[in-house]
Formats: structure tokens, sequence, C-alpha cells
DNA sequence: GGATATTGCTCAGTATGCTGACGATCAGTA
DNA sequence: TACTGATCGTCAGCATACTGAGCAATATCC
């Protein structure tokens, strides 16, 4: 009691909010883990000779997943938002990886496709993608990773309409 | 068998890489949580009538948890990479919440205090942004969300050092 | 069929995050 | 003390992400 005491007072002269560690706090812990996510994926792809970032990855696998499909669906399917896949789009097609044209079905939506370029790049890309997973897991077990993804999918399904950008299945 | 080799054949129809799905990825989710988590943030501390962003909240707590300190401890405290602070410092002082003066010790560097009104912010914003971390969680049990909070601090301390702003502790 | 609502995409504006560079300053050493 | 290297903060440039708005086209409803 007198250790929590002082713990309090020296934390907070005045009787004000009791301010949490960040590592308490499950949006600073996500901000981190996407933080280090994300330069590992970078680094690993710059070692095997590739210039991708990782949404520019999952918008071209999603593509060849998908031929044809349009930017909605692209963007439902990986849950970006769809302001953001026009920038994405406008990158791999300027890098000559993937192309958008207009669909015959519906004026207004863009089909997309991926290229010869964007496929060699895919299958080059792989290791150094599957790479960069494990290290991003690298300081846990495969159980405990394993798990992590576990908890990860089941919070993102519960919070997936709160976003502006929630996943979509593709409509049939 | 059957079912697996006609599954195989159905997204792979060359023999190219096994693109896993997105689901499967570390990197994925930990953008997925990343995006719900700020979406959430957002959501409850704009409902309290307050317009401060999860970045902006972290640095504004830490800097009222350790007055006078300079940007670049800042940073390291929070895991921001410098660049970054620069422009969130700017919005925090724009908003009257904290101040930057240069330091008297190191010409170079600047100390941040917060002001009354920064610290009167985070009196009333504290019950908004602890929501958001329940809401965050809302998908997992109360045994759950500590186990996530466990994993990503883990996988998080192991790969402190591959981003280029991993956390610091400030320097006694 | 025509008014209305919805949808696909884009744009302007703002806020992270990063790379790489720079000027100013400090610290350590020859 | 002069030189060298490191450090603090900022900047330009680029790539996500989002808000809110708008245009064009399609869907829906009466």
């Amino acid at each position: 009691m007198l250790t929590i005491s002082i713990l309090v007072n020296d934390l907070e002269t005045s009787a004000e909010t009791s301010v949490k560690d960040n590592n308490d706090m499950p949006g600073h812990l996500a901000r981190r883990f996407q933080q280090i996510a994300v330069a590992v994926f970078l680094a690993e792809v710059e070692d095997a000779g590739f210039d991708l970032t990782p949404v520019q990855y999952a918008a071209l696998a999603t593509i060849k997943a998908n031929p044809g499909l349009d930017q909605v669906t692209l963007a439902g399917l990986i849950a970006y938002d769809r302001t953001t896949i026009t920038g994405v789009i406008d990158r791999l097609v300027q890098k000559g990886l993937a192309e958008r044209r207009p669909s015959s079905r519906d004026r207004r939506a863009r089909e997309l496709q991926i290229t010869d370029e964007g496929r060699r790049t895919l299958r080059k890309i792989t290791p150094a993608v599957e790479s960069a997973q494990r290290i991003m897991l690298g300081g846990l077990s495969a159980k405990e990773g394993e798990e992590l993804m576990r908890l990860l999918r089941k919070a993102i399904a519960a919070g997936n309409e709160l976003s502006r950008a929630p996943q979509r299945d593709a409509q049939i």
C-alpha cells in the first residue's frame, strides 16, 4: 500500500489523470509493431534488389489473384481507403507492374491487370517477403507467433467496421 | 488431397509463387490493427470534443511526464523518427498545448514544456483515450487482450533496432 | 421514363513516417 | 587549441492514410 502510494505520488504530483505507460496502450503497441513491420519489409525487399512498399506488394498480389477487378473491390479486399488506392495504382502503373484500363461494363470503373513484369516481380520478390514476415515475429516462438496472429485476426474482425476502410469480400 | 490439389490449381495456374492469404501475413495484420486503432482513437477523442491525434497525445503525455526534455529524447521515449517530431511539436505548439524554447545548456536543443491548457486537455481527454483502448480490444476477452499486448511487447522488443526510430530510454 | 439515390473514381488538404541532406553546435582528441 | 566526429533540429521529397468534396455514370423507385 505504501509503495503504491509513493509510486502514484511520484508519477503524479497533483491529483490529475493517471497517465499509463505507453507500453500498456494497445494503440501504441500497434503503431510500434507496424513501424517495425514496414521497416523490415522494406529492408528485405531492397536487399533482394526491388523497390516495392508493403502496400504496393499487397495490391499487386491481389490484382494478380483477381484479374480485372476494379479499384473499389481491390480496396475492399485489402482494406485500403479508396482514396489511397488511386495513388498506389498510379505508382504500380508508373513502374510498369500493373495496367489500369476503363471497364467495358461500367464506364465509371477501371479494370486492373497485372503485367508480365509485375508477375515476374512478384515471383522474384516472394522469398524476401516471406523472410520479412519471419523476421517480424523473430522474438516469438512459432507457437507465440501463431497466437499473436490469431489474436490480431480476432481483434481486427471485431473492429472491421470501425475504420473508413473495412475489409470487404469480392462480390460474386 | 484432391481438394487441396484443386485449390492450388485454382489459385495458381502456373507453377509460380504460392501467394499466401493476406490474413496469414503478420505485416498485413499489423497494418489493419493499427488502422482500426487510429480510427477508434480519433472517434472517441472527437466524441469527447477534442481534436488530437494518437501521435500528438503520446507526445503531449510524455512531455508532461518529462518536463524540459529535448526533442530527440522525446522521440526516443515514444519511438518516433526525429524528423516526424518536428511537425508534431509544431502542431502542439500551434494549438497552445506545448511550448518549445531554446535550451540554455545546449544551444542546438529545444526544451519542451506542457502548458496549462495542455494539462487541462490531457486531464479531460483521458476517459476517451482509455475508452478507445478498450474498444480496440473489444473482440477479445480480458485474458486475450493481455496476451495480445504481451506478445506485441515481446515482438517489438526483439525488433526494436530494426526501424529508424527505436525506443530509447531517457539519459539520466 | 424521369427524378433520386448510389456508386466509382479523383482531387485538395492535412497528418504521420520515412530517406537523405544540411547548418549549427557540441564533445573528444591530437 | 585546432581538428574531427558526433549530435540536435530542420528541410525537401516521397508514400501512406484519412476527411470531405465533386464529377460522371449507374441503379432504383415512383
